[in-house]
DNA sequence: AATGACATGTAAAGAGTTACATGATTCA
DNA sequence: TGAATCATGTAACTCTTTACATGTCATT
């Protein structure tokens, strides 16, 4: 449902087709979300279906014909149910994709520390590519600096950990 | 995979079987990772077919059997891989359990700072209990400061974004 | 006498991703 | 001429979760 309730909160700002949602996430988003885009057209359809969004079709040359979707009030009344179901159900994000992290210790101190130095640079570019990009991030600025929290919270983290291992290294 | 990771890290210090796992998960990394009871078991089972992991088979009283795995050298060197594997495919976590944040603006700011107050609370409730299992989290220290890491700079936050909405109010 | 802990699973459903397919158009 | 852009999807696959099932033992 969280990915329904993105789009419709995209919608609501104004009306778009499928391509143009799937670049705003590629340009903007891909880095904090995980949303592809098959998955995508077909949440717009089942959304039509919901009849929470209507479709309507344009064509530009001979360019392939765009849908174009906008939400109805049922969507509307969709979108605010969603948003408060999304506040009133914390659950904390699974850090599983950080596995590796737990089991640093089973590594010789040497290839952790050019590990998460690695991870370090990897981690504080995103986020200087963020900050770069906070001007043009359209509409999606304060999920934008959280992200942003969170991603400098980690490099923080990161450089308080290399430096444990090379101060135990000696 | 990381799940797999998961099983094998805990397994490399000591065998164990599945509900003791299970329990273990439960009481120290619920909160931090998402993985239920029945893919424990199936991914136990296919580890076993993998040749990852060993299972023995022990009884205590008329208590159900227990089904108490061993990790394999070739489990050893899986780890080995898929630690090194976890490492060198960084993908930022996604935020869309908190997509909410996105459309704040989409509430009335007094609704707005209920419900991040409500969340401030969950979250560093959640941080003053990782804090006091600290202690007895059975080699799981490291993931743990990682998720408090993460958890304080969001309570930090959450206090800024109040912070403005009650400042904008006035 | 009933509930919860112990211990293992199965079966079906749900959700998303990957890889593939299509066909015109613009740019190098 | 070839590659990238525009624009939409489908089919198959993978993976996980939910709900259910089973039966003994200890505790209240």
């Amino acid at each position: 449902m969280e990915r329904k309730l993105l789009l419709l909160g995209m919608l609501r700002l104004q009306e778009m087709h499928g391509y143009q949602i799937n670049e705003l996430i590629d340009t903007h988003l891909g880095t904090s979300i995980q949303l592809k885009k098959p998955t995508v057209y077909k949440l717009l359809n089942s959304m039509e279906v919901d009849g929470w969004i209507t479709r309507r079709d344009e064509q530009e040359g001979n360019y392939p014909p765009r849908h174009v979707y906008t939400i109805t009030p049922e969507g509307e009344s969709a979108f605010q149910e969603l948003l408060r179901e999304n506040f009133s159900e914390y659950r904390p994000i699974s850090y599983l994709g950080d596995i590796g992290i737990a089991y640093l210790d089973a590594l010789p101190d040497e290839e952790a520390t050019t590990l998460l130095t690695r991870r370090r640079k990897e981690v504080s570019s995103l986020l200087s590519h963020l900050e770069s990009d906070h001007r043009h991030g359209e509409g999606f600025q304060i999920m934008m600096s959280f992200h942003r929290c969170h991603l400098s919270a980690e490099v923080e983290w990161l450089d308080d950990i290399i430096e444990q291992l090379k101060t135990s290294d000696e």
